[in-house]
DNA sequence: GCCAATTAGATGTATGTACATACATTTGTA
DNA sequence: TACAAATGTATGTACATACATCTAATTGGC
């Protein structure tokens, strides 16, 4: 679907000004799909960002910061999704003994099975969903750094 | 800066995976910097929005629904956006006569005035935040529209 | 070693999202 | 015309975001 359509506007201030808005649809629409597919196991796709980050170093365990510098998401309040993943016995809590300040955060067998199938269907998705070539999707991620270049 | 800096991720699926985060994050950081600039005139970015949409039509009143299927995050909750702008005299609700369902939402003279400032700041970071030429949004517009074409 | 400054995480609040449900009104159809 | 289905909006709940503040632990300068 053009974004003309998606959000029934046809005049755009220029076609940059057309491109914000179109990522902020395109990745509302991703996020949406996302979350549809994990709907099923109960898992919002926030915490399975969170399993998918711990997953990355598993068996060990990483602290509540070291998750949080990598979520897409800068904002994300990391304690809170861990509060529900930890009710849901996916991950387990433990004070850190380098640093008492330092919660350590560990991927549970569950939680291990649990993304195991998850990431399966998540990765489905991207594949299947997203419908651009190597070359395209190449091309786009240097669009979206070039067009990034001011972050701070 | 670089998705893999951003999210301290080096390994990616394919690049089609690594284009999907990657808009995922760049939308994040848009948003961020958005919500930011409209922070000093007390608006948050998804009221803006509202309030845009409802110029769209002014002096016409719009009703709930029409708004809904203009916004960018298609579950928007807008009675509840609405509610704030309320609250702030920015807009007005009145009951439709022709379908007395509807809630009929109309700019106010404050909400009119702070919507011709708040648009200049946004319009502003559009141009100097988003660093590409007019190709290479129309480009990325193609590329985005393209990847999207399985949407329902 | 002491103490101010910093850091890590938890928590409170306002807002928004996602989805279900409730309620009133309108519409379509027998 | 009556009444079931559909529609438009509001609202409840769980979760997430954005940001401020609090507490405890650590660090760095003296």
């Amino acid at each position: 679907m053009k974004l003309e359509q998606a959000i029934q506007s046809t005049k755009f201030k220029s076609e940059t000004h057309k491109a914000g808005l179109n990522i902020l649809y395109t990745a509302w629409w991703l996020k949406t799909s996302f979350s549809q597919a994990l709907k099923e196991y109960g898992l919002t796709h926030e915490q399975y960002n969170v399993l998918r980050i711990l997953k990355g170093k598993h068996p060990e365990q990483m602290c509540v910061r070291d998750i949080a510098c990598r979520m897409i998401e800068k904002s994300s309040n990391v304690p809170r999704i861990v509060d529900r993943l930890e009710i849901k016995k996916l991950v387990k809590r433990s004070v850190s003994s380098f640093d008492k300040r330092e919660t350590m955060i560990q991927l549970t067998a569950a939680g291990l099975l649990l993304l195991e199938v998850t990431t399966k269907k998540a990765d489905e998705l991207f594949d299947t969903q997203l419908c651009v070539t190597d070359e395209e999707a190449k091309l786009l991620n240097e669009l979206l750094e070039k067009l990034r270049q001011k972050e701070d």
